[in-house]
DNA sequence: GATGAATGAGTTTTCATTCAT
DNA sequence: AATGAATGAAAACTCATTCAT
């Protein structure tokens, strides 16, 4: 619990494939980006200090990123990418799509027990950057809509069944993160919020709770 | 709709009731202060604008607010309080926890409507000051015990239960002041939001949807 | 060791001899002026500190002091009337000038080591009030002379030794104060002291070691 | 006499040694620190003063010195280093650690004679920066223990002596540079000093007086 | 004589960004 | 493509002092 490893977001480009080198540098940037406000938060953390992280100058960070905002834009961008990437795999096993969404939600919320820093960023970058809410916001409707295809899910808007989704998660994932909550709060936001999309309470309560392909 | 007229924060002194003119004072640095922070947002506005809006200076900010974190604390408990102030006079005609819980979340997200800026602003606030988010939940637990002691609402946690009335609401807010939702979001969100607390959909939306008496 | 009781600056009046309100305040300011330089020094203490240690406002120290200048001034003042006041008693006991001097100067240098911040006063204000300085070296140059009238010193310009007495004893002070030193540097300080006004080296050291009155 | 050249703290650099451009306004900035501090004190001077003084914008002092203590620090540094450089010459004429610690004291008492706002800048430092005061005492120690060895200085403590050695030269320096004193009170002081290290009195007022090389 | 709210110039420090090398 | 010194506007906060009550 709490390991506090953060995922590995640029996985080591596969053996032969040599990146150019501009292309190379800007991921080593964004990682260091991502190393440095997962553990500062955003707003407190100064360009220089991504350029130390990145072991370049500051000059080649401008190089790379018109601005700051330029840089969280990328971070949410490499964000959504990774997570997009690391949900797939484990999704051909869900056989519904309340297991499907059950699992987006606690996927969240777990990474907040087990990485209250990275979950920060997460939080801090939705905050700022309009275009990662949209994106997540995307994922989440695609499996939404899969349930509700399939008459899992009763939903009379699905602007707000997204809002409730969302806004529910997130707010679980701060409070978690802040360590302040009982290890099974993720399963029971969850399934709170299976229930607000008309799951039956004991299935939703079931699934929440049942263990699933998480990252 | 937008007709943005903040709360008058600052009920006008019952007259004869002169305050000490340091209370006075006070108070128009609070008032100055929320409507600079509604206008630009709490981390783009400077100390000396609060001053100026207040029509003191810089130096007599301090005087009473050590920092600038305890005026954005002095604010919240303002907020804080003119809610309560605001929703009591309405919740007397409210019978149902179900009723009251739906006037909850509809005043939030009718404010979000009216009043942007203001709304902007306990966003802000609540992402800020820790203290007023603890408050704000506190408001919520109320009414939430209420319905689950008179059998309106299930709920497996409490604490689940509140993240998600709290981040629903939360979200719902924000996507409303931006302008992007209908009007009907609003009951929408609130419905929804019933039905993950057990209330049946059907009551869940005629409730949400009912004229309740909001501020 | 290092008790750290400062001494009582201000005897209470004795019995009867009740002074008039603007004097009585007066010296609740300076005995608060005191208590606050010696614990947070001179230059970091601010004039409202002094105010709320001596439970007046502001307005108040004003009324008594014009500037901050002023205060330290009075400060100085009571520090060297008191330093006379206290080492008055104990001189009539001492025969010798030799004796004086070195009672003078292993003072200085106890007090140093009992009460730190009490030294760190002097320096301060040494530092600072350059009337205070004066009012010191007059202190010493009487024990000079005494001394060089019985034929106990023999000093080829007065100047020069007060330049030496004072600077090593505060220079001793300083380092003693700091909790450098073993506890037998205030009567080598004091020894080396007196070889350097003429007086035996042996007998310098006895007179140094030798238990002398105090404060 | 009160010529007031400041000794030249940055050598010229060896024609065709081009510093690193870094290295440079580093240096223009100690200059101008000097040269302010010495002017106006440590503690009056602010930081655009130095700014302003090297011709750089106060960005460009953060850029190098992270505080104003690090740059008083890097000051001190410069100034120990420049009064070791300077005695190194001289040094090498004087035969006996009695005259060597002669030179040393002159060579300070008549800096204060030659230039009081560089004997001002010293007394602050050594007043602020507590590495300072180890260095002068380092130095000051390496002499003091040569003329103990040689057996020309008879010392009981050698802390107490150096406490001697620095307070005297300090408190000498300081009323010469507020030019008060007579012109001979550098030796005087000096041959005082000697007399408390065990030189006969007689020598120690002619090694004290007799020409000696300075900076 | 005491009060204490208000003043406001002044201080240190930060940081996104530029641009000559 | 990278460097990294320099920028400079702007921020938060301090504090001796004044003056109306």
């Amino acid at each position: 619990m709490n390991m506090e490893r953060l995922p590995d977001i640029l996985q080591p480009t596969p053996a032969g494939t040599r990146l150019p080198k501009r292309e190379r540098t800007r991921r080593q940037l964004i990682a260091a980006a991502i190393k440095i406000f997962s553990a500062r938060g955003v707003a407190a953390t100064a360009m220089p200090e991504i350029a130390d992280a990145a072991g370049v100058t500051i000059g080649t960070v401008y190089n790379h990123f018109r601005s700051k905002a330029e840089i969280v834009s990328a971070v949410a961008v490499t964000i959504a990418e990774t997570i997009r990437a690391r949900s797939a795999p484990g999704r051909s096993q869900l056989q519904s799509g309340t297991e499907q969404m059950a699992a987006g939600c606690r996927r969240y919320l777990g990474l907040a027990a087990s990485s209250p820093s990275w979950a920060r960023l997460i939080l801090d970058v939705a905050a700022i950057d309009p275009a990662f809410r949209k994106t997540i916001t995307g994922f989440v409707a695609t499996e939404l809509r899969k349930g509700v295809k399939a008459g899992e899910f009763t939903v009379d808007s699905e602007a707000a069944a997204l809002d409730l989704v969302i806004g529910a998660t997130m707010e679980g994932m701060r409070n978690i993160a802040l360590g302040k909550m009982r290890r099974t709060h993720a399963a029971q936001v969850t399934a709170t919020i299976l229930r607000a999309l008309g799951v039956p309470p004991a299935q939703a309560r079931e699934v929440a709770s049942r263990p699933l392909p998480l990252f």
